[in-house]
DNA sequence: GACACCTGTCAAAGAAACCTGACACATGTC
DNA sequence: GACATGTGTCAGGTTTCTTTGACAGGTGTC
């Protein structure tokens, strides 16, 4: 949708995200507890309520934060039903793959739309 | 001084940085403004009030946004002396090189410090 | 001296992120 | 029904980040 061309199959490639992906990306992976949440999702996919056990923290916690790295495409949840009957929450690792130089940050800072905070307002002439 | 051995020239190589470094990094970088201020820097080195002029921000702020990105080594300041006399800090890109793969964020997550935020407290028994 | 430029810092306001406890809803078992 | 498991959300307080304006200092020129 902007900038890149590569595509591969239904992997996020790194060659020229957006100034707002990379963003997004980028302020999703700097914060410790989403940083851990990653580890324990690399060792395999987990329900909520099980994960929030493992790391040690709040559901209502966990789960926003696995929301804004769903947001940023960097997990995957998936509504399941076990076999008790059970509404299941798992979430895994999306495969994603970033490369951060200053060239590749310069590039992407140019695409960036600032504050989409403009709602409405930008037609005069 | 931690974890990866690969030691290129003065550049910091990007094989297994540690958690801690790379939040730094990441929450450095996840900034709109930072980012912007990557990509100005790109051009070339400058002074901080050539900068803020540039980038349209004030000072203060810049002031505090380099000293944010210095401290997660993406840039250089060196205080100089122009012709005239007058002392100028200009700031330039230090060459890093980050690979943001799933992997490559649980490994660092483990070495996360977390908080140190365990000043004193901590001996009833 | 008054003005231009540069550097740095501070305090206080504002905005955004974070975290917690309580609540809602389901299901299956004793 | 009472209890365990799972799901989700919301209001509110706390903390951190961001931003601004005012101030300190320095230099050199008119």
């Amino acid at each position: 949708m902007s900038g890149a061309a590569v595509t591969v199959e239904g992997m996020s490639k790194a060659s020229a995200p957006s100034g707002d992906e990379l963003l997004k990306v980028l302020s999703a992976l700097g914060n410790p507890h989403r940083m851990r949440i990653i580890a324990a999702l690399s060792e395999g996919r987990n329900y909520v309520s099980a994960l929030a056990r493992e790391i040690g923290m709040g559901r209502p916690l966990l789960h926003m934060h696995l929301q804004r790295l769903e947001a940023a495409g960097l997990v995957t949840g998936s509504l399941e039903l076990s076999e008790s009957g059970k509404a299941m929450k798992y979430f895994e690792l999306s495969p994603f793959s970033y490369v951060l130089t200053p060239d590749a940050v310069a590039e992407a800072a140019r695409t960036l739309t600032e504050d989409e905070k403009t709602t409405v307002k930008e037609s005069a002439s």
